[in-house]
DNA sequence: TTAAATATTTAACACTGAGTTAATAAATTT
DNA sequence: AAATTTATTAACTCAGTGTTAAATATTTAA
């Protein structure tokens, strides 16, 4: 069960909040400050946490700061809330280590979308790194070592060739395509030039041999044996 | 290529919105107002639109309501635009079938990355029906993989043909007129040189034996087995 | 800290074949 | 048979990819 925090001074939008994610299946806990959600945060250990920004004595920023020195929330989503016209920083609150950002008032269906859309996002970038030694074909891709090695012999990659070597061989067959490929590899805001992920993709032909790595032109790239 | 169509009356922030989408690798069109928009995006059939609220003759809002009135938009996302201090019902703006509700004044980082978060929460959204491998007759069918099997032979088919025989295959026995076929495989209704279907149809028949697709003259071709 | 080594991105250009077009033949309908 | 629609074939174009080298960025060593 995906648990939420939510904290707000408000009684009102919290009741809102939580009626309508209790609606989507989701087990949601309730704070009315900042010091409240950050003793409900450390008992509960929620998948993730919605911060309102004004509260009275500790505000969002600081339980999101707060909350970002325990590797304990290391895999906690935190989005910020904000009336419309306070006007904050959005940049601020995603450095502090927030994730996203929703301004008030917001409709029960997006509010949940965003929710859900942020969940989403974590659950697919948690399960890209499944940290296990793969053996596959004549190959063995060990993540944790960052070590590749083709019958006995060991092949160096550099980090962003060995994640998308990893990427590629951790769902052989499936075609990746340069966006995915890019938002899985790079990380979604990075914008890179058009010839990097070719480039990235020639290094690894060369050196882990170019028969895995296929081309499905104008689709993108897939591993196979 | 990502197409994103940005109506809105205020040539600066056109430009700036521009700008910064392009940067992210985005195909961009502008439209100065209300009426230019809806002809663009008809003939360009977007994949996101951003529609500014207040503009002369016809504002946001309509434009989204006309949109929506046409099927060939139902994947196509919507978000509004406002300045702060406009005082518009986001709720509202959402019933009419928006996505998103994006105030003024935006950082160009804020802003490019909802925008992205919109497009993967469709792109995920659309996946729901999930890749999902389709045996039928002697066929096999893998959109995940890019990939169609006769029995163990190994059938190569190029990007267009994939979708096209996508399309067939998803409704065995329904008739695809043309028009449907352009609109669904080829994302537009620019009307593009009026042999190319059949010549695309024959490759298919070349390569996934002939006696799957017929032709219904004077109406279109269907998948049958 | 600077310098050297290595990794990554950008840019420029070459190459390939998918997709389109056009022209002609065949099939079907009227 | 004439008209209309579809099939076939081949030639052409250009978007997408491969390749290389040079420019940045990052890491490591001194």
């Amino acid at each position: 069960m995906t648990k939420i925090l939510i904290v707000d001074d408000e009684p009102d939008i919290l009741e809102f909040l939580q009626y309508n994610l209790e609606k989507e299946g989701f087990e949601v806990s309730v704070a009315n400050d900042g010091e409240e959600g950050l003793i409900k945060a450390h008992s509960s250990v929620p998948d993730l946490i919605v911060l309102d920004i004004m509260m009275p004595r500790m505000d969002g920023f600081e339980v999101c700061k707060e909350l970002r020195k325990d590797p304990k929330f290391d895999q906690t989503i935190i989005t910020f809330l904000t009336a419309k016209d306070e006007d904050y920083s959005q940049i601020a609150a995603l450095d502090l280590g927030g994730d996203d950002f929703i301004t008030k008032p917001v409709s029960p269906r997006v509010f949940t979308s965003r929710i859900k859309a942020l969940l989403r996002r974590k659950k697919s970038s948690d399960s890209n790194i499944p940290d296990q030694i793969i053996q596959i074909a004549d190959l063995v891709i060990d993540r944790e070592k960052v070590l590749v090695k083709r019958g006995e012999e060991r092949i160096e990659l550099a980090k962003k060739e060995f994640e998308l070597f990893c990427l590629l061989v951790g769902k052989p067959g499936k075609v990746f395509t340069r966006e995915e490929i890019f938002r899985k590899v790079w990380g979604t805001d990075v914008i890179v030039g058009n010839r990097t992920i070719d480039v990235h993709i020639r290094k690894l032909r060369e050196k882990v041999g170019s028969d895995y790595i296929k081309t499905i032109k104008g689709i993108g790239y897939k591993f196979e044996f």
